[in-house]
DNA sequence: GTCCATGTTCTTTA
DNA sequence: CTAAAGAACATGGA
């Protein structure tokens, strides 16, 4: 769920809290959410210091003092907040599985009801962005050209996969193709080189413009202070099913592709390959 | 009961 | 062999 916006927006709020914290302590209520998982994270984090806490990608990347580092994943439905302890751990919300007590009398929660997330030790030699895609606020256009060159599959699963692009998630690739005008079925390699100009830009102002409104919050996303981002209003196609493009009016169309919901609008987004039903013919039985 | 969900990874297929 | 498509993961809300 959370995507580069809302992952950045959390790691914007919790950096200046968090940065020369020492950690006093350290409660796991579920093992299951770290790897590896034999690591003892209560022992590796007594009585350090936190230097930073950047983000890569969806990662939130947290350095220590001895510049050992973890990562945490929100996957779905992940928050991480900032809050006074609970009196009892029985006063805890359902499905908060760490605890990280701080110097300052706060505590850092990791809090994930479907568990995508999880929490990813490092250590001193770990790198958290192996097989990660440049940034895409730092990326040049040639970058993503060589990349989108690369692959066959259509635009809408490659701008997912992280290591093309790292980042990006449904709603934002959904939006940025709507500003680039480019159809979702398109195949990555197929696009001209005005188009992948354009959607460079697009992926961009998108992903600026969402970060200014804090995220989108559809339903599970929060910041760390618990407030809740604003950009969903002004999103374009996501989750607009039926509703007028508001470009050109003509009702935003769902469709599935790879599994994930994907919008779009019929008119500013046509497909340039002439007939994708040509271009996948229908099946003929073998032999 | 059904379907759907802001993500990733493992397995199967081509 | 590799690339791509599909299934799986776990929980809750509509």
């Amino acid at each position: 769920m959370p995507e580069l916006p809302e992952v950045q927006t959390i790691v914007t709020t919790l950096h200046p809290q968090l940065r020369e914290r020492l950690i006093q302590s350290t409660r796991m209520l579920r093992t299951d959410i770290l790897q590896p998982p034999d690591v003892n994270l209560p022992a590796l984090l007594q009585n350090r210091r936190i230097i930073e806490i950047t983000r890569r990608g969806k990662k939130i990347v947290i350095r220590l003092d001895n510049l050992h580092q973890f990562f945490i994943h929100l996957g779905m439905t992940g928050r991480l907040t900032l809050e006074s302890p609970a009196a009892t751990e029985a006063d805890l919300p359902r499905h908060t599985h760490l605890l990280i007590n701080l110097d300052n009398g706060l505590q850092l929660r990791f809090h994930d009801p479907r568990r995508f997330g999880g929490v990813f030790w490092l250590g001193a030699d770990g790198q958290a962005d192996i097989a990660m895609g440049p940034e895409p606020l730092e990326m040049k256009t040639a970058e993503l050209a060589e990349k989108l060159a690369s692959t066959r599959r259509v635009i809408k699963s490659a701008l997912l996969d992280q290591s093309l692009v790292a980042g990006l998630g449904n709603i934002y690739v959904d939006e940025s193709l709507f500003q680039a005008r480019i159809h979702p079925l398109t195949p990555a390699n197929t696009l001209s080189r005005t188009q992948i100009t354009a959607l460079s830009r697009s992926i961009k102002q998108t992903l600026n413009r969402a970060l200014k409104h804090k995220g989108s919050t559809l339903r599970d996303y929060r910041n760390s202070d618990g407030t809740s981002g604003d950009f969903q209003k002004l999103h374009r196609v996501y989750d607009r099913k039926g509703k007028p493009c508001p470009r050109c009016r003509t009702p935003i169309e769902r469709i599935v592709i790879g599994g994930r919901s994907t919008h779009f609008c019929p008119n500013c987004q046509p497909s340039t390959i002439k007939s994708l039903a040509a271009a996948t013919p229908p099946r003929r039985n073998r032999q």
